[in-house]
DNA sequence: ATGCATTTGTTCGTATGTATG
DNA sequence: GCATACATACGAACAAATGCA
């Protein structure tokens, strides 16, 4: 039904990975999780494309020397998972909602979102005046205790979740910042509301790990797959750091991608 | 079993009076409050060592005459504080030193370790040649079925595992690499004897995915603590793609960090 | 592959002390 | 004095992950 074949991955080369070697059997490791890990590589690296029909299972199992029920296995995986949709009759077909987060200096929630023509949305969890902990503060370059403008928000592409992130904005240094946020949606239309009108990304830093049962929820993913976490400084032109920020995204849905000159 | 039930208390010094006084019940300081602090000053007093498990919340909770929520609770504290990690079924650590990556446009394996003040050392898994399969082949821009070599590598710190690398070089454009990876430690020194002396990293694509059995025995991490993934192509100063490499990285002891200008 | 012991993670219920109004 | 809310503490049971034989 949405057959647009639309490649936004024209920019981002492919890999893929793992791929190259042959199946172990005696590895301790079962054949249908070495499938499933391989066929999940393929995907996350864009072949097929998002939306395009997978080797049927007869092809699979000729490719890897199995039984088509070991291939099955895989496959049925991979489609709890999300990352594919098994039709009866019709093949296997990927799932279309990959985003690759692509990380620069003026990274912006929306832009991100419209470069792969979707439509962003979010959704305020929080947003209120609260006391820094020491590792803000460190992040922030103010004295712990200082007040700090905390707001959550969840990202949303095209009605999907995509990101949670967490926003710690000085509030000595950016006066006025609250009510903006309450009034525009966006942080970017909120700080140059109130005269900061450009700001860079410094930093970002990397990390993953599970998902505790709220942000599973939130971000509808399953309670054993890896959230990325980052964190970032940004900073205005004057390089005053303005914000520090955590976010969190759904893995494999989302990648982050650094493209050192982009 | 297993353990051996000296108390470390004989051996380490005594950090203050805290370790040798019992709780105070009137104080009108909760219990929790004041078992924190004590672990706390324990462990900056290195007692037990980054990395080494700490007692388990039962003897925790004998020793202090406490139950074992309270015990939990300033354990709790402090994984919240970043002083200690708790993993099921395993028992509490004592927080390492995370390893930052910095992702760069020549990002070496023993340079990164040795800016860290670790001794760099890999333990080679697999060498040969193999069939570029289709993503493989997308990657390093030849055709699928060429002839690739395949080199996966377990990186080492001071001896701890902390990265699990599979690298993929087109054979036909680099001659005589697989017996200069065998003689070699370390890809840059390979890649150089064949005539290759710079090369850079081009796009760095991250994701995340909790570990299968092998790469959670390799690596020594807990089966829930997901892996970072990386894919990434590197180039030489013309422009050919001279590899396409996936590694995997133990989080939280290795993190990836970008910098912009760095 | 199976079962068992160990250890942390989670959820009940109960009770007490303290601060507030 | 009394009701309420909150933090603290204990107890029991079970779930989930790990490691070992």
């Amino acid at each position: 039904m949405h057959e647009l074949v639309m490649k936004p991955a024209a920019a981002t080369p492919p890999p893929g990975v793992l791929a190259g070697a042959p199946l172990q059997r005696e590895g301790g490791v079962a054949l249908w999780r070495q499938i499933a890990r391989i066929v999940e590589s393929e995907i996350a690296a864009g072949s097929p494309a998002p939306g395009g029909k997978l080797p049927t299972e007869a092809q699979f199992s000729q490719r890897f020397g199995v039984n088509r029920h070991t291939v099955r296995h895989a496959l049925e995986e991979l489609e709890r998972a999300g990352l594919l949709r098994m039709e009866q009759g019709r093949g296997s077909f990927v799932a279309e909602d990959v985003l690759d987060y692509i990380v620069g200096p003026r990274t912006r929630f929306s832009e991100w979102i419209r470069r792969h023509n979707k439509e962003p949305s979010g959704k305020i969890l929080q947003l209120r005046i609260v006391a820094a902990s020491a590792a803000v503060a460190a992040g922030l370059g103010i004295r712990a205790g200082a007040r700090v403008v905390l707001f959550e928000r969840l990202g949303l592409a095209d009605g999907v979740p995509v990101s949670l992130s967490l926003h710690h904005f000085p509030a000595a240094r950016l006066r006025g910042l609250l009510p903006a946020l309450q009034a525009t949606d966006g942080i970017t239309a909120a700080l140059r509301r109130i005269g900061v009108h450009d700001y860079l990304r410094q930093v970002t830093r990397v990390s993953a790990r599970l998902p505790d049962p709220q942000e599973a929820e939130l971000l509808r993913t399953p309670r054993n797959r890896p959230l990325l976490v980052t964190e970032a400084i940004n900073v205005d032109r004057e390089g005053n750091v303005i914000e520090f920020g955590a976010a969190r995204y759904p893995t494999p849905r989302v990648q982050i991608v650094f493209e050192p000159r982009a």
